[in-house]
DNA sequence: TCAAAGCATGAATATATGTTCATATTTTAA
DNA sequence: TTAAAATATGAACATATATTCATGCTTTGA
């Protein structure tokens, strides 16, 4: 491993250049990172993905959601509009009801691959 | 669609009861749901992300991940902490300096669907 | 057209979380 | 064995976020 530089962040020369190098070249660019981040902080939330499995199951007005959650009608809706917002749920209106779904096929697969990962370990 | 029962939530005969059934019957349990929540919301954060996308390229040290994120020492280390308390990251000991790598084959699978989506929408 | 149902939303509050600061711990070199 | 380097960690602080409360909007039935 290379020693080659000086740098602030450690008192002597033991930060990689070779590694560093390899990884700004491949790093993901901050608007990217923003973005992926706002992405998975939208599933990072018990009422959230509690939604989202339900949604994945049926289509759902505001609400059954409420019944099925347990939760006031606000909460709900502050909860839709996140997920509206993060474009993972689409819905209809149907007279005064308004119906939601799942908008993305990744959501599922996310949460599969989530739901694996809590599992095997 | 079935209204046959009366519910808290919604004032009339709206809540469609088969829908509720069925979602009832499928859902994730609370343990389960909160458990993903956890794991989901150690992805929500930009640090975290970049160290984790940073392993997936390279072993690094936290010297090395200081450098790559220019932040300091301790705000990388609370942060490699968290990612270790998910057993996202495992590391190793070799002298004075600690390396970090990833210790879970659905975190590049994770993180891929993430940015096929945002790549997408 | 007007009241009520279903849903949305702004403000407020409580809690969670990311970063900084100071300091502790562990290892190596002298 | 002792000082310094690399890393870890507790406390404090600032910001973000989930829920509640009050209220507004839209649609329908009378």
């Amino acid at each position: 491993m290379n020693n080659e530089e000086k740098l602030d962040v450690c008192m002597d020369f033991i930060v990689h250049r070779e590694t560093l190098d390899s990884v700004n070249k491949n790093a993901l660019s901050d608007d990217v990172v923003n973005e992926l981040a706002e992405f998975f902080k939208v599933f990072g939330d018990a009422t959230r993905l509690r939604i989202l499995y339900a949604l994945s199951i049926a289509e759902m007005c505001v609400c059954d959601l409420c019944e099925f959650l347990g939760m006031n009608q606000s909460a709900v809706s502050h909860q839709l509009k996140v997920l509206r917002q993060s474009r993972l749920i689409k819905y209809r209106r149907e007279g005064r009801n308004i119906y939601y779904s799942l908008d993305d096929e990744h959501i599922q697969q996310i949460i599969q691959v989530g739901l694996k990962h809590i599992m095997e370990k």
